[in-house]
DNA sequence: TCATTTGATGAAGGATTCTTCAGGTTTGGA
DNA sequence: TCCAAACCTGAAGAATCCTTCATCAAATGA
């Protein structure tokens, strides 16, 4: 969605010592608290850097401006959510369809909730510069993960092909979050959760079939 | 996700004579376009009325503040989407299970790939203040409606309950939006709206046999 | 201990943006 | 034709926000 050319987006100083590495979790964590009290669009460093307990000088010590804050927040908690189902889909190798399917769905819902809200407070922050290319950038090592996984399968002849995989993901993905925003309660949770391992193993198996 | 107070959202004022509802035509479209071209954080009501060839101050006439604008934009698009997704609904009545499911995912991309860039500006927009409550209240709605239309499912006993239908649709809008939002080929679309039917299929059956 | 590096401060400049309103133009009917 | 209502204009007020930088404080290690 961006018009003109990018900012700089890498972080401008890494911590040293202690001190700092405090401040630097308090301005992420900040982030999160501001976008979820007072929405995206009026979400001002200033802000932040108060709630973080700092001053805005220090905030722009570590970030050369307000969206490389925005995206550091957003690669972070996208980069954890992706290593805790890469570790799902590796642990599951070799295994029947169902059952990769189930770990997999299960471990990307466990991630999500882990830390809600942080997940839905970034969604604000996903359609903005940046968020789109990162997200093409992370789903495209989701899909590859969870392709490798479905090779191992260990009850069917050929995986489905890269566009069913993408289908599942981001149905899989859409689904979570609309019941992320819902704000929904932990029995709501977990009856999702069993019907998303549904949706996309019923999915799988009727893509699989097909190619059989 | 907003903080405080949702300030005044209806628009000021009905275009009267012919002139101004080519004005206000243009407002919308001109809304879509900056959308797309400048990005959602970059959208000011100046640019948005110099787009649409007239004056902020003509702007300001039909819509009390940015805000409104947006909204009225968003919500005209989904009710747009609404509504063919509720026509497919009607004349799919008492035919079988999978046709039902056919007909609506199929009118449901459809009416999105119409106008594809609308789509894609608003899902800037969707996130923010108005969007979420906005989003809520459709989604209950297509809920009731299919949940309607698969009770006269002429194959199965029992529809499956409004968890799963739930779950469908967000998965089917969250599947929708990633393929939208990557820009795709006319042969892309035909192959992932096949996709999207068999993935719905297969869920809504497998629901739907674990009830019976 | 003390010099050097690292970290923190926050007032203020500079820029952008929302919104209004006083005054002009066009339209439609009497 | 002529008036009132509808419509349009765009400069400017008011507010907000991003970002910098000169200055002060803390930590490190020699």
């Amino acid at each position: 969605m961006p018009a003109d050319a990018v900012v700089a987006f890498e972080p401008r100083k890494t911590p040293l010592q202690a001190r700092s590495t405090v401040t630097v979790e308090a301005i992420s964590e900040a982030t999160i608290q501001v976008l979820l009290s007072h929405g995206a669009d009026r979400l001002t460093t200033t802000r932040v850097a108060q709630r973080a307990g700092v001053s805005v000088g220090t905030l722009y010590q570590y970030y050369p401006n307000k969206q490389s804050l925005l995206f550091a927040v957003l690669e972070n908690h996208l980069t954890n959510v992706m290593a805790t189902v890469e570790a799902s889909c590796e642990s599951a190798c070799h295994k029947p369809l169902a059952e990769m399917i189930r770990e997999m769905v299960e471990a990307f819902v466990d991630a999500k909730m882990d830390r809600a809200d942080i997940s839905v407070a970034l969604y604000q922050v996903a359609a903005d510069v940046g968020g789109p290319a990162l997200i093409k950038r992370i789903n495209q090592r989701s899909r590859k993960t969870v392709e490798a996984m479905l090779e191992t399968a260990s009850d069917i002849k050929s995986p489905p092909d890269k566009f069913a995989i993408d289908i599942m993901l981001s149905a899989m993905a859409g689904a979570m979050r609309s019941l992320l925003e819902a704000g929904p309660s932990p029995a709501t949770v977990r009856k999702s959760r069993e019907q998303l391992v549904l949706l996309c193993q019923s999915y799988m198996t009727a893509a699989t079939a097909k190619r059989v």
